[in-house]
DNA sequence: GTTAGCACTCGATCGGTTTGAGTGCTAATC
DNA sequence: GATTAGCACTCAAACCGATCGAGTGCTAAC
């Protein structure tokens, strides 16, 4: 469905214009901003063209044209110009990555905060790591306290897992170090949702001495539900009462009430489908409650297997340009520096 | 200052009705509603006198009065009645102390997520350890990859502290091992603050072989700026949105905005002077952002050290007395938790 | 000391009017 | 045939005044 050039040109100033004032637009505005050869008669026709098409909407009858989520679709599909940032905006990203982080939580947090800070939108970094690709490397149990030992668990990927566990009786370092050998020996390569089983077969045939330690480990390594999720960082959830369209606190508090939970983020920022930038609009966004928001999302995936998401969410009337170029740039980044450190 | 009696009930009358309301108080309520052996002129008389004695304001000339943060004050010392929790509630919270959870990070969120589903307050769970009472008790390092090794530090109150290094030649794991041991017999009793100076010092007399290792770990060990935290979870945020003092968006724009700055909120959750529990309210919570917020923390020391808070924050028209119970049941939980699991 | 009564205040609410930005349609113009 | 000027029409928002009602303070009577 083409658009003859003019009626597309009016449609990415009226785009453009919603998107600035999250005001309805009108044909005087256009004719005097954007088209001044036309007369706003000669707007207003078009305009009702666009809405017969299905591009823009009207609140009521004298309020001027609001863009739908079909023209959306349209703006960042064909109509986005490439927006490069600008020469402080480089710098300030740059900073994020300067200062060293070794622990995935702290950069994301760093820059989620930073973008979010940024753009004006609440920004969230996931990584996460598919569960079927999570193959221990080894583990080793390192001793906390008289019946407490910290185990460690290291994924063929390099990542870092560890749990708390409860033995029954008190074990000597040197024994902690030769049954974790044993063990890492015995289970290098096992994944690690089939670890408690493997864990409980060892169990029934391991000499006494350990057996209690397997048991143990056995029974208190974490069921891997979820925890193939490494990190999750949300930052700005503030910003989002910025604007005007939450100014209803009801609709604000829905949708900070999705930003608190966890497993909605983390479903919000997962349904980019492999593709490295992803923009979904209203009802794509796949939840109810961000039915009037659009998301941005970059995602690499890590040659260890790690997929890294960052993604933005605003209302539908995003700064999509802006947002798009932040996130390519920032995402690249991030994924070099995280493959990097990987190596 | 001793108020008379019927002053005094009045008094409470007035703050009840306006923490269940939000509605500015007249004297025909509490004549109605709480002293109907009084008319409404008595009260208004009373209510005259308790303006001048600084317990009540009125927002304007026909408003009816509206209690003032020294009322509060008043209120909590001393009019509170003890309001045991309801059997459901009980259950409820118990049940947070259920399923078990190894990581004090876990448990923090899901006690923050219950509590302020159950208060519909914002709640926040720290757990910090004075920096001065970190000691390492030995610590490990394990191979994670080629050249990477995590560094695991156990202090002597059981806390683990990880961090991932980069080391520049590969290392063999027994190797480590016996590195681990070593430093950890030479570094025992260290104050985490003064790691890294101490294996500087090291460094200088250590064998070639390991010298590169305790030089990476010299390097890459976090500064202890901020790291004496060890958990903080903040759960609800959106609740504040529920609550007509915060129907203002800009309002509740600065409030979100401070809960979601850790420094911030580790602030505010640090200010209770040692007391088990403490509420502060209005300009005493100590940030200019939430002079009309006030914030109840339930506190406990644990007898490694930690301390271990739990802070509830809304409109100074709070629900005291429940808030109270529930910290106050709370917090000896979680507390009792955390010191049983600690040893 | 308490209360009934009354005048007064002042925000909230309600209905009506005005305003102004916008549309759609039609007829004249380029 | 496309463009535009002109005009009637629409509708939310702003404005306005009247009214309402919850509240107060004061005074005089009980």
């Amino acid at each position: 469905m083409d658009l003859i050039d003019r009626k597309y040109r009016i449609l990415q100033a009226i785009i453009d214009d919603y998107i600035l004032t999250a005001l309805p637009v009108g044909s005087r505005t256009i004719s005097r901003k954007y088209e001044q050869k036309l007369s706003s008669a000669t707007i207003r026709n078009e305009m009702s063209d666009l809405e017969e098409l299905g591009y823009l909407d009207s609140p009521h009858t004298s309020a001027g044209r609001v863009p739908s989520n079909k023209a959306y679709r349209l703006y960042v599909d064909q109509m986005l110009r490439p927006m490069p940032l600008s020469v402080e905006e480089t710098a300030f990203i740059n900073r994020c990555f300067d200062r060293r982080a070794n622990q995935v939580e702290d950069l994301s947090m760093r820059i989620a905060k930073a973008l979010s800070s940024m753009t004006r939108y609440t920004t969230a970094v996931m990584t996460r790591t598919p569960r079927n690709e999570q193959m221990l490397s080894h583990l080793q149990l390192v001793p906390v306290a008289d019946r407490r030992v910290l185990l460690i668990l290291v994924t063929k990927s390099g990542t870092v897992k560890q749990s708390l566990l409860e033995i029954g009786a008190g074990v000597a370092p040197d024994e902690l170090y030769t049954v974790s050998r044993i063990l890492s020996s015995q289970l290098e390569g096992v994944p690690l949702s089939q670890l408690p089983g493997e864990l409980m077969r060892l169990c029934g045939r391991s000499e006494t001495g350990i057996h209690a330690i397997v048991r143990a480990m056995a029974e208190q390594t974490p069921p891997e539900s979820q925890s193939d999720i490494v990190a999750l960082a949300v930052g700005g959830r503030s910003n989002l009462l910025s604007f005007p369209e939450y100014s209803d606190v009801e609709k604000a508090k829905a949708l900070l009430s999705v930003l608190e939970t966890r497993e909605k983020v983390v479903s919000l920022l997962s349904q980019h489908g492999e593709m490295e930038l992803s923009v979904r609009i209203g009802p794509e966004t796949g939840l109810e409650e961000t039915k009037d928001c659009s998301i941005v999302t970059a995602s690499y995936r890590l040659s260890d297997g790690r997929v890294n998401t960052i993604g933005m969410i605003g209302p539908t009337r995003m700064q999509y340009g802006k947002v798009l170029s932040v996130l390519s740039q920032v995402g690249r980044s991030l994924g070099d520096l995280l493959e990097e450190q990987n190596d």
